[in-house]
DNA sequence: ACCCTTTGTCCACTGGCGGGAAAAAGTCGT
DNA sequence: ACGACTTTTTCCCGCCAGTGGACAAAGGGT
């Protein structure tokens, strides 16, 4: 099960192992047209990862005209485990070295019920997608938690809505148990890689990563590196004030944006809009399904349920509020919205453009995308893939 | 006048070179100590460096026991310029290869009347300088101007409070002028690199600087480097909002930071509060200068004026209002307030502590200094000088 | 067929670099 | 005051990685 996977000794072949991932197979010669070093170097340090079998040579490149060349690319059988730990679901999925996804499960589970429950889970699950033949041994797996990962050692740190998770050694214990490097983040910086990887990110180096479930987060990029900050809290947006002597929130506060807005303050919204009479069409829904959720509104909205309609336009002009004054701040190259929320659509994202492009300033939202993910579900996994091989295709 | 100042050749000598300017002079066994090479390659960089004459070797360095050794020191004949141009003033400084500042003036001057005439004005104050004796000529120089710029071209670009500037070519124009390499920022970033450089935030790489003046900036630094994103605005936070349906602010929204804090609303919230007859101490101030500004309500406020407390209270928690936002966002190791209205000290600090530590995380505030700048009117000139060095003292 | 292009392979030369040894010039103990 | 020991600098040799050119292999186009 062990599976002591060989790094690359140097910075240009992790350089060329990056390519093979991103840009897929190519030969030679077509590698030496991305990076800068001589021929012989260059066939020189190929020779050094087929050796180490990180890659392989395999059948014949598309002819350029002239004398036909192998493709090289990284070994088929390298498998990246993405695991993604929300507040009230996993996601677990196996990607080939490509970080193309091979498999993948989702299991509904509560975060609270702590990391040693959370852990046998997510093992049970790897059992279940190793069972079904997508893998047999991993050579990295990434985890993502909702809550501030103290970085480098993977270990969360006073996680609000993760009792029993303070300290915790995710790490460690992880990679016991899997035999192979674990890097653990928060969840939402893995969206934001995620859909650095894979999604509407790619190619955007400044950007960040509004990710709106049962809490709100926030993964931020800088430079093509997500940034975490100095006790790995950055993007902890969910408790921004946006009303001053506002509604109390959880977390002791009053008027924090997640106390408006994210599921669990929705599900809340919804509920007492469908019984006080104000909505017809949630009342409806709650009666069926014994309660609400941003699917629910979802779908009332799109009945032209007025309630609904309004309960997003307002939380999207809150969440608009606060994303227009990090764009003042940060001055991002883009927006990406995402999370449970995404159900909302465009009448979310409407709102919330409004409300940035009207309270920033011109220079910082002229050329400001503000989108919705591509990813959906896959977007955590896929960032924890990009992490841990990330973490393996960088020099020992 | 045109002086054509060596480049480092290589990554190695630009590391020695900034060791020397941080540290000072040293012996080259010291330099050893700090740099992870090898005797030989050593002796041969700095062998290449003396040659070129950016450093030069100048008495015994201090014995540690053994053969005496020469200190090696950068060329002291190295002169570096910082302009920092202000929304009301301008400052010019000049200093040695250590940053250190050697000569230093300060003029009013509104930076309205437009790129000519302010670089007349520069360059009026350099030849003073210059006459002093100070310096012959210059090897760089560094200029900040109280707007965004579009960073490695220097150029700024729609800048609100500077019409007639938007896309002067400043790096050009002044370089033809002093005959040396000019770099150009925003005046807030060269705050946040003095800061950086010789004040409170040496060592910390994860900072913001916030520099409330006529308006309100912030320079962000990431990893020890400046983050101007994507058009060069990054850390324009006077126009977010923090009174939905507010004050009227002349950037055309509503309810903008700098509509109730930074040097203009401060001074007109002044003299209103002084013809209302709220405040006789401030009325008595107005009456003797004709106008009130940050300095008059720090005087009244000292004085025990209990409006000025007010209005310098209510300012610090606006701004910590949005100061505490941004910690969430970006949780930084140590934020920086500097700016004209430093001298409104304590009572601001306090001010802005309360609301930054009621308003975030425990984990984001734990351990986070909100301190004054150290260097006042001289931050944006070392940060202009260290803008500069930085970059002579990078491989060509 | 012939020529040109592209790709892969080989090899000799160069220059950088590490580390040993010795010389230079101190400190410190006796 | 002298010798032993340290620290620093300088010199030098050998290793080896990387460069770039030459050459071979294997196509395409005319």
């Amino acid at each position: 099960m062990r599976r002591m996977t060989a790094r690359p000794a140097n910075a240009h072949q992790a350089r060329l192992l990056r390519l093979l991932r991103d840009g897929g197979p190519r030969s030679r010669a077509e590698l030496g047209d991305r990076v800068d070093l001589s021929r012989s170097k260059l066939a020189v340090e190929v020779d050094r990862l087929l050796e180490t079998g990180l890659v392989v040579a395999d059948g014949l490149a598309a002819s350029r005209g002239g004398r036909r060349s192998h493709n090289i690319r990284l070994a088929p059988q390298l498998r990246f485990l993405g695991v993604d730990i929300g507040a009230t679901s996993i996601d677990v999925a196996v990607t080939n070295p490509e970080l193309e996804i091979l498999g993948h499960l989702n299991q509904p589970m509560d975060v609270r019920e702590g990391p040693v429950a959370v852990f046998d889970q997510v093992l049970a699950m790897v059992a279940k997608l190793r069972d079904s033949g997508v893998a047999e041994g991993f050579d990295g797996a990434g985890i993502g938690v909702p809550g501030p990962v103290r970085f480098p050692e993977g270990i969360p740190v006073a996680p609000p809505i993760m009792p029993g998770w303070d300290g915790f050694p995710a790490r460690e214990a992880l990679s016991q148990e899997l035999g192979c490097p674990v890097m653990v983040d928060n969840d939402v910086n893995l969206m934001a890689m995620g859909e650095m990887q894979a999604g509407v990110a790619r190619s955007v180096r400044d950007f960040f990563c509004v990710k709106i479930g049962t809490g709100i987060g926030c993964g931020v990029v800088v430079g093509g590196d997500v940034h975490h900050g100095t006790t790995g809290s950055a993007g902890d947006i969910g408790h921004i004030q946006v009303e001053p002597e506002g509604r109390q929130c959880a977390c002791g506060n009053r008027g924090c944006l997640e106390a408006y807005f994210g599921g669990a303050a929705l599900a809340r919204d919804a509920e007492e809009a469908a019984r006080d009479g104000r909505s017809p069409e949630l009342a409806r829904l709650l009666e069926a399904n014994g309660r609400l959720g941003a699917a629910d509104i979802a779908v009332a909205a799109s009945a032209g349920d007025g309630t609904s309609l309004d309960l997003i336009r307002e939380g999207g002009a809150r969440v608009g509020q606060v994303i227009a004054g990090l764009v003042s701040f940060f001055n991002p190259g883009l927006v990406v919205i995402g999370g449970g929320v995404t159900g909302l659509g465009h009448t979310l994202l409407a709102s919330i453009r409004t409300q940035v492009y009207r309270q920033s300033l011109p220079l910082a939202t002229g050329n400001l995308p503000i989108v919705l993910g591509e990813l959906g579900q896959v977007a955590g996994v896929t960032g924890a893939a990009r992490l841990t091989s990330d973490h393996l295709f960088s020099p020992a």
